[in-house]
DNA sequence: CGAATAGTGTCTATGAGACATTATTCT
DNA sequence: AGAATAATGTCTCATAGACACTATTCG
């Protein structure tokens, strides 16, 4: 048996790191019945649906992301939001650990998610367990939101395997495990507040890692939903670049790409002429 | 304190995962005090001095990377090879203790060290304690083998922690700790031997990110001395790439990217027209 | 009709690939 | 001179950015 609480001084220098994964989830807006928090406070102010009802913040013209933060309810960091996540039970992928403590979290599986970066400094908490942190970038997309809240991730995960991890390993995890109150809630990328841990520094990262990503790929569909206008998938490439784009520009280079399939249906609704709906192929057009 | 030491398998599951890194450490040709594997057998053949003479293989015309594998001697994958590295002591960060590893086994520090990825399949050794890799890439330039053999690492690392880890940590990391023997040996990345862990799809993996890299990134200079000629430049690209490059073309674009400086110098020795000697600068020339 | 956005066409500058040509050094 | 490689110049084509212009729908 491994016996990790309240270690000596001595003692820590021979007790091996603790692995956690961490995972920052961005999303066009939060779900309609997720906390939303105030920028500056961390306060949990009200949830999406009423915020975005009040504030006229439509996610047509969303120009910015969100992700799902935490509060820790113990130490190290106690009060403080993190990013989702906890300890790796010994019989869980690393995708797997990452995707189940994600759904923990938010009661909803992402549809895109993929490692990040490793992060490890010794000067993460200099009073506690060694802690390295695999870190996760994903994106929920509108289907993906627009669910509604399940207590089990939809792929089949191990997840009896949670309880059975230590308390003291679960105590440096990114953040605990939380039941769909208040102390879970979204956050805009623009306005984070303080962070436990470096998750700070990890978020910096994944912004830049998926900011490199658009350019020369194809991700920023996941953030919407199966069918989709142009205007809308440009509005995401801007939301993530931070820049406006060509509409004319842009429509070419994505048809260009051949991975876009016209439904041949129109969108619903619109105060001017209606765009037509497109269709994300992973196979590439034969011209 | 923590008990490691042959777990029985109801005791692995309360077991966090052990965290080791591990390092591929490509160069263009191994030092020449190194020992060389038969690519079959695994066989120590010769140390890359002799080898190189008696074949003629003069880097001039590799066509190939190289890289440093440790022989294991003890279970699991009893006698196999694998890749540099090592468990994480307690107050290394992740960088430190990859640097350091791959320094005990090749006796010479990496002009570039990077990380790469993290694995953690549960399928990595079903016997044993449940193992995460960090992975990390690196470079050998001709200046960082040419260098003779140190016992400790050039920059100022400790490494008196090494020997603090438990044995049963030890035992589950990516290599053991060779005192310059024939326990390392230089393999060529076209033919490798069969590995231990998953150390085959980390190198896989590593070569495929070296591609992208070079693509978009000046890397290929770090393989050379701190002056070269563009031939040599274009050399180790297409070592890396695996295809032909014009030279007319790959100058043009080198000397577009402004981060080559012209030494004045020329090659010397040459059986035809020498050509020009450049250094890599950090800063872009200012047009 | 006018407003608003969808969608098309076109001009231009830039950069990559292909390759001909000149330059320099050694044997 | 002839061999070998360095170094330069030039042509073409593909692509990105800018932007004018046409099309369609709603109120």
């Amino acid at each position: 048996m491994v016996q990790l609480s309240a270690p000596s001084a001595s003692e820590r220098r021979f007790m091996p790191p603790a692995v956690a994964v961490s995972t920052v989830a961005f999303a066009l807006h939060p779900p309609v019945d997720a906390n939303v928090a105030d920028p500056g406070t961390g306060e949990v102010i009200s949830t999406w649906g009423e915020y975005a009802g009040r504030e006229g913040a439509r996610d047509e013209h969303s120009t910015t992301l969100w992700l799902p933060l935490v509060r820790r309810t113990r130490p190290p960091f106690d009060g403080l939001w993190a990013l989702p996540g906890g300890p790796i039970p010994w019989d869980e992928d690393l995708d797997q650990t990452a995707a189940r403590t994600l759904h923990e979290a938010v009661l909803r599986s992402p549809g895109y998610l993929e490692q990040l970066y490793s992060f490890g400094a010794t000067t993460r908490s200099a009073t506690a367990q060694r802690l390295v942190t695999i870190a996760y970038w994903g994106s929920y997309g509108a289907l993906d939101l627009a669910s509604p809240p399940s207590p089990q991730p939809s792929r089949d995960v191990a997840s009896d395997v949670a309880s059975a991890a230590p308390d003291a390993v679960t105590e440096f995890s990114g953040a605990l495990v939380a039941s769909a109150d208040d102390n879970v809630a979204w956050f805009s990328i623009d306005r984070l507040p303080e962070l436990a841990f470096d998750h700070t520094e990890i978020i910096d990262y994944a912004v830049w890692r998926l900011r490199q990503r658009t350019e020369y790929s194809m991700v920023a569909h996941r953030f919407l939903g199966r069918e989709f206008t142009l205007a809308q998938l440009r509005r995401v490439h801007e939301a993530i670049l931070g820049e406006q784009l060509d509409p004319a520009n842009f429509r070419r280079d994505m048809l260009a790409q051949g991975q876009l399939e016209d439904t041949g249906r129109v969108e619903q609704g619109t105060p001017h002429r209606p765009a037509r709906l497109y269709r994300f192929t992973a196979e590439p057009e034969k011209a």
